[in-house]
DNA sequence: TAGGAATATTCTTTTATAAGCATATTCCTA
DNA sequence: TAGGAATATGCTTATAAAAGAATATTCCTA
């Protein structure tokens, strides 16, 4: 379900989780001291990311080593991407229009 | 705020209001029908799109049209293609290694 | 300008979730 | 194997937001 990986997302906390993670994996007390919040709170944190889909879990040692997840973020990336074609055909139609020297109507525009 | 934006999407009600949207715009009578909520609630779910700047507003008599802003979705992408590179970069890395005759360390690749 | 159509707002109730704190669990090492 | 390091879980409280129902607002038209 994309609402789920979008809500995951959401929490500004986990936003910029991902945002670390970005740089390179991290463990869970990585996490905590970089973005100055408690150990139970990123290690929750984490799981809402990890059923999520958006990072996954390596362990060494006692440690929990996370990274990004990268189909979780293929798929958003495929969402949005469905998208781009609206604001391209919407170009498109004008253009045509333009060519038939037709008045623009906007109310079929969308825009 | 990114996180605004993710949040608005990640109530499914809007997240089909947005995949309807993608058809045509529509007004918030015409949203509520075809989601099957009342009037009230989709009037309310088009504000917290429309305040997150995923949507827009155009006014033809009493009708209220509302459509997709694609400006909010192009942040987005731009989000979201900012983690394309990451996975690039590590294929990158692999083919490199692969090239130099190294032993593959996974504790470095973060996946 | 009165009435109705279309939309927005208010208020209440309910539900979900984040934080805080304590504690449990797991696993390595001396 | 006892102790400590690293992480996870349980419980409570506080906050945010969604739904429902009633009502207010806006604006066109006869």
């Amino acid at each position: 379900m994309l609402t789920e990986t979008l809500k995951a997302l959401s929490e500004p906390t986990r936003f910029y989780i991902v945002e670390l993670l970005k740089e390179r994996p991290y463990s869970v007390n990585e996490c905590a001291e970089y973005l100055e919040i408690r150990q139970p709170q990123a290690s929750k944190h984490l799981r809402v990311l990890s059923d999520a889909g958006l990072v996954s879990v390596k362990t060494v040692a006692q440690k929990h080593i996370y990274s990004l997840n990268p189909e979780a973020f293929c798929q958003l990336e495929d969402w949005i991407g469905s998208f781009g074609m609206l604001w391209e055909k919407r170009l498109d139609r004008l253009g045509e229009d333009l060519r038939e020297g037709k008045e623009r109507d906007d109310s079929r525009s969308g825009i």
